[in-house]
DNA sequence: ACCGCACCCTGAGCGC
DNA sequence: TGCGCTCAGGGTGCGG
């Protein structure tokens, strides 16, 4: 599940195989709820371009083309955007690994979820985007077109002020963690890290916005940025899909505290984490630690 | 304006 | 073995 530490490495390792490059041909799935952008129109769009840059925006990515429109890409909950020459069993789903003959399945092969495939003129390795569950988007704007869902974007995690959290926090009665998670406050937040978060910062997700003091809110912004930052250094976290763009796994998984750690032993007390729903998705926490 | 909820999608895992 | 059910959670959009 790709939030923004996990974009972020997909950015960076992503930017380098695509800038300067010319695409010379597009290859894709047929419409659907993907394509916010006609998949042929997409190519009409994209065919002969160069990205001059690849952008992040919370979770969402933005490559500027060389004739001033841009391409803007989501990878949702299980979307893959990923090298050629990428080798994963997460690239696989169980049905397709063992139909294929041994010595294929360590090379990816594209498949029905592949939506998006991009061939340089270079001739060297492709960029693949691969979506399960089609959740991931993908759209081109024209030289200064905007796209709602951008515009509707709070600054981004990494780079928000102090007290953003709290002034947003101040007049909200939704739990905290609801507040975290909508995009339009701070971009980036997934459930992850805003589990993670809010156990660093001693703050309990069901607790109402409004009723965390201004001390809590900068740890918890704190919280994130820190546990962001040490995400991107590990190569974010390969939960279910997730893998960086050249096949690996990252390692943020293995340093986790709460999230998808119910009934295991807190690291600072000791009691059972818990797992509660909260607007729809699970919320993970310690209950003594936490309040 | 705000909040809670249904829905978009598909595969994995489970009980029977 | 296979069917049906539940769960995963990024986001949007609706009704109260």
């Amino acid at each position: 599940m790709p939030e923004l530490p996990e974009v972020e490495v997909t950015r960076r390792r992503i930017e380098p195989l695509l800038v300067g490059r010319t695409i010379q041909r597009v290859h894709t799935t047929k419409p659907s709820y993907f394509f916010l952008t006609p998949p042929a129109l997409l190519k009409k769009k994209l065919v002969g371009r160069r990205a001059i840059a690849l952008e992040r925006w919370g979770k969402y990515l933005l490559a500027p083309l060389d004739d001033g429109s841009r391409l803007l890409l989501h990878l949702g909950m299980t979307g893959q955007l990923f090298s050629s020459s990428a080798s994963s069993p997460r690239l696989f789903s169980v049905k397709t690994k063992s139909a294929l003959a041994p010595e294929l399945q360590a090379r990816f092969q594209p498949d029905a979820h592949t939506h998006l495939r991009l061939s340089f003129t270079d001739g060297g390795a492709d960029i693949l985007f691969r979506d399960v569950r089609k959740f991931g988007k993908c759209r081109h704007l024209r030289p200064g077109q905007n796209d709602a869902r951008l515009e509707k974007l709070g600054p981004d995690t990494l780079t928000a002020r102090g007290e953003l959290l709290f002034e947003a926090a101040r007049r909200r009665t939704i739990p905290i963690k609801s507040l975290l998670l909508d995009q339009s406050v701070l971009a980036g937040v997934g459930n992850i890290y805003a589990d993670e978060a809010l156990y660093l910062a001693g703050v309990r997700p069901t607790r109402r916005a409004n009723r965390v003091n201004r001390d809590e809110c900068a740890r918890i912004l704190a919280g994130l940025k820190q546990v962001m930052l040490r995400s991107i250094e590990t190569g974010g976290s390969s939960i279910s899909d997730y893998v960086q763009p050249d096949g690996s796994d990252g390692g943020y998984q293995d340093e986790r505290h709460v999230y998808a750690r119910t009934g295991e032993e807190c690291a600072r007390c000791s009691s059972a984490i818990r797992r509660i729903v909260l607007g729809q998705r699970s919320a993970h926490y310690c209950a003594s630690c936490q309040r």
